[in-house]
DNA sequence: ATCCTCCCCTAC
DNA sequence: TAAGGTAGGGGAGGAT
């Protein structure tokens, strides 16, 4: 149900062209794109202040498959040059320019006067018609001569390519961001400024392909791309030779690595009456894709490669199903949401007390999934098994959810690649999910947890819970330390024999004075073990740790440790004057690591928030684009959920923020994992709406505006997040109306 | 002072 | 082939 007011805010907005991507079928999109490209074709005369040379007047000109420079920015130059531009299947074209032609169309296309992208561009320069035929491709006759292939526009040479890429060095990404706000002030003249509206901004969201190509590189003063520049200042190829890649979009077509040998048997039409190398135009492969966009579009044309990608419009159920860390999030909301209704209740009847001396449980199962999996299959029991997804040969770079200890003597590690597990142990058996077996043993699991009674409870995750214990063990009215530790360790114990009895499984329990201290004790615990770290111990316990041994202190900050004090041994840090933690780490976390390091944590058991604060969807996986369109219809899916998430709480959210996830600078095309998202650059963007809103409509427009600002090339989003926050009630505010 | 925005970091 | 999600804490720096 909608609101009246956002309802009319929507209507004026929209226009027919813009909810085409919204609500269409494919088809449908198409159409009224052409619309629109025909508007913004009048619109881009419109704005020129300079009027350029008519010289493509009388000119129908359509560009066939991909070309570098991309279609938009032909388009545009013809446009701006009194020629019209048409899709390639329409009727009455008089030119045709295309960066290769697929071998079997040769013989179809041989009368069309198919030309290289380099004739619109010398045209321009020149400012009057050349010769076409000089540029002609895959036709009758061809003359051109074409340049060498040149490898390193083909691989770039950046070869490092693996999930943990993401965002870990904060100079490169400094240096990314610098790059970016270059690219942006050097690729937006003014003429081509993104309008406010969602009609008119299409040219900016369309195709950026050409774009990074420049970023990186020394360009001359005054520089711009074709797309910007107007025609008189379209930069001479041969002045940039620094750089393979600049020059590409503006060199003749490459020869394959190899000639295809397979090229004449496939080819049951008449030949070319003059066969010679060079009539040959080459086949489009992984290899030689200029653009991200063709790159893809080769990749994507694999049926089973487009099956697993966001194209498909079944993505969404299928990977949030198969996504381990999908589910281990949903199972700790869910959990989270269980328990704190449970803590409501009890602390309605009798509240909990504060203490002077808390004891702390923390439970965890020993390798959750691979123990549930192995569970029924006893010749696995002490075989080193792993649990990951694709179990064949070619699953190389399926990531190892989690391994037994069997596994881990090998160095086998939880996240690792299967190629890598392999390589450590090469009889590693590999089994898939079986994620409703986890959901029931987590069922079991919880149920002995909380049949303890201890008086607070966090889900921690869906095989790890924290207990405050204190009411069990701790007498009222004396103290006395010897029982309280052993009546501690005998409920661990329980603990472990009801989790084994009613699981199968093996669980393990460190119990200390607080919340730290008993996951500290955990991990000594490990595996099929308890351990208690009574107050006496504590000082040595921390004395062997790093730092980054502490939960909360990951990678980053305890990198930051280092490099700041030259040291990360809790010993070392505990030195440390508190205020100088505090100023050099900021207030909170400064506080923290001195806390820490004496082994302090005043963290309660189950205090976390009664409402959650945010909901949010993200996909960096199966990412692939040739067009915006196709990203457009995918952020609508993607916005659709997060609404069916916010109503499943029933909840509406006033802050919108946006990621976008962009193959980073210098990476190749094809990412290392199969439809990973390799190293990628993270953007951002928040928006605030006026009001709260669950409106999909509403937020995927939004999402494609502040998609359309980050300026990135299509074939380059390689993720998407959605979040949600401000969450308020659904029905407050605004009353209902109903239609 | 205290908030808010726009990120980054961490954990499972 | 592979399924690299998600919520919350907190810091920097600006607005109120």
């Amino acid at each position: 149900m909608e609101s009246h007011r956002r309802r009319s805010s929507l209507s004026q907005e929209a226009g027919e062209e813009y909810t085409a991507s919204e609500f269409g079928g494919i088809r449908d999109y198409k159409r009224r794109k052409r619309v629109k490209l025909q508007n913004q074709d009048a619109a881009y005369r419109a704005q020129q202040t300079t009027p350029s040379p008519m010289i493509f007047k009388g000119y129908t000109i359509a560009a066939l498959g991909y070309t570098n420079p991309n279609s938009n920015v032909l388009r545009s130059m013809v446009v701006k040059h009194g020629g019209v531009w048409k899709e390639f299947k329409e009727h009455g074209l008089t030119i045709v320019v295309a960066t290769a032609i697929p071998p079997k169309k040769r013989e179809e296309y041989r009368r069309l006067r198919i030309v290289e992208p380099k004739w619109i561009i010398d045209c321009v320069e020149a400012g009057k018609i050349l010769e076409w035929s000089r540029y002609r491709i895959g036709g009758e006759g061809e003359a051109q001569a074409t340049l060498g292939f040149d490898a390193s526009v083909q691989k770039p040479k950046l070869a490092v390519n693996s999930y943990k890429d993401i965002a870990s060095d904060q100079v490169v990404k400094e240096a990314l961001k610098f790059a970016r706000l270059r690219e942006f002030d050097s690729q937006l003249p003014s003429d081509c400024e993104i309008p406010e509206s969602d009609e008119e901004g299409d040219m900016a969201l369309d195709d950026y392909s050409s774009l990074d190509l420049l970023s990186d590189l020394d360009l001359p003063e005054g520089y711009s791309t074709p797309t910007s520049s107007p025609p008189d200042k379209m930069p001479k190829a041969p002045s940039l030779k620094r750089s393979a890649s600049i020059t590409a979009p503006f060199t003749t077509i490459k020869k394959p690595k190899l000639p295809d040998p397979d090229v004449n048997l496939r080819e049951e039409s008449p030949r070319p009456r003059i066969a010679s190398p060079s009539t040959v135009a080459p086949r489009l492969t992984k290899e030689n894709a200029q653009t991200p966009e063709e790159f893809n579009e080769i990749f994507l044309s694999d049926p089973k490669v487009y099956a697993a990608s966001v194209l498909n419009p079944d993505f969404l159920p299928k990977f949030f199903k198969e996504s381990r860390l999908h589910h281990l999030s949903t199972w700790k909301a869910e959990l989270r949401s269980r328990m704190q209704e449970r803590a409501q209740k009890a602390s309605q009847i009798s509240p909990p007390k504060a203490r002077a001396t808390r004891y702390i449980m923390h439970v965890d199962f020993d390798c959750f999934f691979a123990a549930v999996s192995t569970r029924d299959l006893p010749d696995l029991k002490n075989k080193p098994v792993a649990i990951c997804h694709g179990r064949t040969e070619n699953s190389a770079t399926s990531e190892i959810a989690s391994c037994n200890y069997a596994a881990r003597k090998f160095g086998v590690k939880n996240g690792m690649w299967m190629a890598s597990a392999k390589r450590l142990c090469p009889d590693i058996v590999a089994l898939g999910y079986d994620f409703d077996k986890y959901e029931e043993a987590s069922e079991a699991f919880y149920s002995v947890v909380l049949a303890l009674g201890g008086e607070r409870l966090q889900a921690v995750s869906v095989d790890e819970v924290l207990v405050d214990i204190s009411n069990l063990v701790c007498n009222d009215y004396y103290s006395d330390q010897g029982q309280e530790e052993a009546a501690a360790m005998k409920l661990a114990t329980t603990v472990r024999n009801e989790c084994r009895k009613r699981t199968g499984c093996e669980v393990s329990v460190g119990i200390g004075m607080n919340v730290v201290m008993a996951r500290l004790a955990l991990r000594k615990a490990k595996p099929a073990g308890q351990l208690m770290i009574p107050r006496s111990e504590i000082r040595s316990v921390l004395d062997e740790l790093n730092v980054s041994a502490f939960p909360g202190i990951g990678k980053h900050t305890s990198n930051r440790i280092i490099e700041k004090f030259g040291t990360d041994s809790v010993l070392e840090v505990r030195k440390i004057p508190r205020e100088r933690l505090r100023q050099t780490l900021g207030v909170k976390t400064g506080e923290r690591v001195y806390e820490l390091c004496n082994g302090i944590d005043h963290t309660q058991v189950g205090a976390a928030k009664t409402l959650r604060e945010s909901i949010s969807i993200s996909v960096n996986w199966g990412v692939r684009f040739t067009e915006m369109g196709q990203a457009e219809e995918f952020l609508h899916r993607l916005s659709q959920a997060v609404v069916e998430k916010m109503k499943g709480e029933k909840v509406k959210g006033r802050v919108l923020n946006f990621k976008v996830a962009k193959r980073a600078q210098g990476v190749p095309y094809e990412t290392e994992k199969f439809l990973g998202c390799g190293k990628v650059e993270e953007m951002n963007k928040t928006f605030s709406f006026g009001a709260p809103t669950n409106d999909a409509i509403l937020i995927v427009r939004k999402c494609v505006e502040l998609l359309k600002g980050f300026r990135v090339s299509p074939g380059d989003i390689r993720g998407f997040g959605i979040g949600m926050k401000g969450l308020e009630d659904e029905d407050d505010g605004q009353q209902q109306l109903k239609f």
